[in-house]
RNA sequence: GACCCCAUCGUCUAGCCUGGUUAGGACUCGAGCUUUUCAAGCUCGCAGCACGGGUUCAAAUCCCGUUGGGGUCGCCA
């Protein structure tokens, strides 16, 4: 039975390296129908918190991974001071004052078989000896994640390249144990985008600001299982499915990968455009909600209707709410730019007589806004461009957006008479 | 500093294991098509095997070294 583990320490967020390494635990365990388990390392009370317990599960259940066993290292010292105790009896570690210490053997060199890697030869020379138990009477990382992984019957270690050099300190208190060692796979790590670590300074790192941000878990999953592996067969998007029929840990690459927040913006945006507009409609109800753009009593069709329309022009669910802010609230963000280019005095009178034309429309829907808006340059011996910009510029403060009939259409009659009005009366 | 890991376009990668490819794809960038704008979509383009030695008829691919990058050296995890 396969059975890997996500150990995080509750001393922080869920950050994108940690979701990375959780998403390659966890999509070795479904292509092996094998168990994955969460395990806390909150051995450090001062330093770990129940916020940031709450806010990792919370997060890697927005990510889709869902863990068949949850364990916290609080909960389980007495069986790490038994395990220490039966080294002291045996021999195998000393005491130093309240600690507990491993002897580290210098008979022979520590080999590591690394399923990414092959193997790493280190020399017992060059490690210290270590501290197992701490004089406060908790247990050092090391020593409870060998006693947990040995005891939960972890198969695979799968974690970041961070702990290869931790690997031979472990594999000897593994031996010293009598433990059986598991397969380690140690995986890239993930750099920022100016080379360095991944930091705040380069970039957002916790899981959750990227879903404030507007990301989909399923493009955030896509993209990170893109950082140190690939599909093959030049797939980039794939199903998360699919990808994990494919998945294999010797396949894993052995660089670090930069992160790229541009790509990550473009697979959402693919996710964002293939997805339906009814699901998407409900991503971005509380948004709109939290914004203010609507009440409880809101027009379901009419989020739909602006959904289809921008769907090609967002990367995230952010883009949306700045870019169609106009459709639910007449305190829309207006370009100055674009104002001081098309909304200039001669347009007043086309404006005005836009209106009228608009108002007077029984059925007012795309095509036949279209028609009244073509009659009138027309009549005018204008161009459309001439008239269709600013229009644009009036009802959405914006030089960019969907085809105007479109949108004049989704913001209805009185929203697009009224503001025609108020724009006119401006000039 | 010591120990360890790594090295294909600016970035993510395929190819490397089992030497013989016009070194393929994606992001970004540029051009074009389309078009009422911006996107999306489609077409095209720019751009890479870090360097030096070997081995071999032949090296991105195998070996060694150099350089460069990264990680670890806590009674933090």
């Amino acid at each position: 039975m396969i059975r890997v583990r996500f150990a995080p320490s509750p001393t922080g967020y869920l950050h994108i390296g940690g979701a990375r390494t959780a998403l390659f635990n966890w999509m070795y365990a479904k292509s092996q129908e094998g168990k994955f388990i969460l395990r806390i390392e909150d051995t450090d009370m001062e330093r770990s918190k129940q916020e940031y317990v709450d806010e990792i599960i919370d997060s890697l259940a927005w990510l889709g991974f869902k863990y068949d066993e949850l364990y916290f290292q609080s909960k389980r010292f007495d069986i790490y001071k038994e395990h220490a105790l039966k080294l002291l009896n045996e021999g195998k570690a000393f005491k130093d004052g309240e600690a507990v210490v491993l002897k580290i053997p210098q008979e022979q060199q520590i080999k590591l078989y690394d399923l990414i890697r092959g193997e790493i030869t280190f020399d017992p020379a060059t490690i210290k000896d270590q501290v197992l138990m701490k004089s406060d009477g908790s247990p050092t990382y090391s020593f409870a994640c060998v006693v947990d992984d040995a005891l939960m019957e972890i198969s695979h270690v799968i974690r970041g390249e961070d702990h290869i050099s931790n690997t031979p300190k472990q594999i000897l208190i593994y031996q010293a144990l009598g433990f059986k060692l598991p397969k380690f796979a140690h995986l890239p790590l993930i750099m920022g985008e100016e080379g360095g670590r991944l930091s705040k300074r380069t970039g957002a790192v916790a899981v959750t600001e990227y879903r404030t941000m507007g990301f989909l878990p399923e493009a955030i999953v896509n993209y990170l299982m893109l950082l140190g592996w690939s599909p093959g067969g030049n797939q980039e998007v794939i199903k998360f499915s699919d990808a994990v029929k494919k998945f294999s840990i010797k396949k894993v690459n052995k660089t670090a990968a930069e992160f790229s927040m541009d790509k990550l913006r473009w697979i959402n945006g693919q996710y964002l455009n293939a997805a339906p507009a009814p699901q998407i409609a409900d991503l971005a109800v509380p948004l709109l909600k939290e914004k203010g753009y609507i009440q409880e009593n809101f027009d379901r069709n009419k989020i739909e209707n602006a959904v289809k329309l921008f769907q090609s022009r967002m990367e995230t669910l952010n883009d949306f709410l700045e870019r169609a802010d106009f459709v639910f609230t007449d305190q829309f963000n207006i370009d100055a730019e674009a104002k001081e280019k098309y909304l200039v005095k001669d347009k007043a009178k086309d404006f005005k007589l836009l209106g009228e034309r608009f108002f007077a429309l029984e059925d007012f829907n795309v095509k036949s806004v279209e028609e009244a808006f073509r009659h009138l340059v027309a009549e005018r011996g204008i161009a459309a461009s001439d008239l269709v910009h600013p229009v644009r510029v009036a009802l959405t403060g914006k030089a960019v957006g969907p085809g105007l009939f479109e949108t004049i259409a989704l913001l209805g009659k009185e929203k697009t008479v009224k503001r025609l009005a108020l724009a006119a009366d401006s000039l």
